[in-house]
DNA sequence: AATCATGTTCCATGTTTCGGAACATCTATT
DNA sequence: AATAGATGTTCCGAAACATGGAACATGATT
């Protein structure tokens, strides 16, 4: 392991979640290094372009090198843009807020939002994460990419209680995703954020590999079950219109089969 | 200067850059390293989040770390989404391809954009750049910047030709920032890419920093000098909006005013 | 089955990083 | 205005760490 590329990445990392301007001294402290090593390790990045130091105060900063890496990122620069226009019409016909995401690990990552009008307790912003057993999204994506028993567990790891709604029994999840592949969208009953619940339907690209899924986040009083159905629909409708434009081969069926993957490779793969 | 970080975030950025997955022997190669050393260097980075492994190929790819680092740059994360109503206002107006854009040295990064669903010649993607001095955006910044003459010059370096329009001169161009300053609003005349000229207007945060702007890219063909001033005229008014949306003291005044800058340090400020 | 290409591990070598100290520069306080 | 304290930057000997070759493991190709 480089230690030093690893120490690089931890200061470069923490200079971006600082959201201020960072002197030598701050990091110093902040990673029990000598003021000298400090330093000459933010002299590398500005050299290498990912952070700037400001003439006047002599701070640091993280320069726009990363925000333009990440657009560069495949998964996160190309699927947004194309999936967008239908989010938009999605945001437009239900008035909620709607989202885009995608799977990392045990985790979603939200790639694109569009806000509602109305008032949402939900807080979600882009870049974001969340744990994908607890959200919509993330059970749409955890359930179209048909896991194995021990791949999945592996994955999740421990399943923790965000609220007392969450899922915190392995077997119960299954389960769900089950019912999930059935239906062909997730919901979620306040299991994330209490006063939230939530739909998701996943994307699909040319190769029929689920790579990501579009979520509604609702709050509760306005989640009765009368109105479910309608949302699920228009959802289903969004992801299919997004997987369609990303290649997806167009069928009359669920976006969501209960047949085996089409890729069965995809369970190995990781994200 | 820590080489072994500069090799780190070399490899890195070129994997994200490579838009594949990558094995250890094309970043050998492509590096001139050994392979042991290629090895090491990728697994670090594995280690600390930056890049995964394929389990079945054990080839590399980037994270989405990357991009959730990006999202979390102030400039590129809460002001796109603040300012994002504004640029769908206008691209409905006026038909044309709309961005956001800010300065990073002596390029602009493009943070937004709403294409135009007429068809355009003009090439940019979220996350690009292109130089500020040949972009109608950039001279916006750089006119609202009020960076003093020697600051200027180094900022910039020496001036490209891109077309056969784009603007060599020094001189010229503070002449040019300086009319920009009087109109309150900034033209590109196929400076940066044949066939596509471009207006640009500042936007400014509640300090009266200018922190982007807004651009409007238009073929040549529909740049006609009786339809520029509506056009200027739905620029200006969506740039104040913006502001105003960023905190940005309420005025009757051009955002431009030839008036001294509000934050005369500003000129030290790189961003 | 044999050969080649590639991923991974190991280790002696020497290059590079480390951190203390000295110096420079800026800020705050009297 | 002078002084003391804090912080940014430079320098250098000591020591830790990265380096690249070699060996081994694994999988693909002929």
């Amino acid at each position: 392991m480089d230690t030093t590329l690893a120490k690089g990445l931890a200061v470069l990392e923490w200079l971006v979640r600082q959201q201020r301007d960072c002197r030598v001294t701050d990091v110093a402290v902040a990673f029990g290094l000598a003021r000298s090593n400090a330093h000459r390790t933010l002299q590398t990045l500005v050299e290498c372009g990912f952070a700037v130091q400001d003439a006047a105060s002599s701070a640091y900063r993280p320069s726009l090198r990363l925000f333009e890496l990440g657009s560069l990122i495949e998964a996160a620069a190309h699927i947004p843009t194309l999936v967008r226009p239908h989010l938009a019409a999605l945001a437009q016909t239900t008035g909620e807020t709607i989202h885009l995401a995608t799977l990392d690990g045990a985790e979603i990552v939200y790639l694109d939002k569009f806000d509602s009008p109305l008032p949402v307790a939900a807080y979600s912003r882009i870049g974001g994460r969340a744990p994908a057993a607890c959200v919509a999204s993330g059970k749409a994506l955890l359930a179209a990419s048909h896991f194995d028993t021990p791949a999945l567990r592996h994955r999740l790891g421990p399943l923790l209680a965000h609220t007392p709604n969450s899922i915190t029994d392995f077997e119960v999840l299954q389960a769900e995703l089950e019912r999930t592949r059935g239906r062909g969208f997730a919901e979620n009953h306040e299991e994330w954020r209490l006063g939230v619940c939530g739909l998701g339907a996943p994307v699909f690209n040319a190769r029929g590999e689920p790579v990501a899924a579009v979520g509604m986040s609702v709050p509760s009083i306005r989640f009765a079950r009368a109105r479910l159905r309608t949302l699920a629909d228009a959802l289903l409708a969004c992801a299919l219109a997004a997987s369609r434009t990303l290649g997806y081969p167009d069928t009359d069926r669920r976006t969501l089969g209960n047949a085996s993957p089409r890729i069965p490779t995809l369970q190995r793969r990781q994200t």
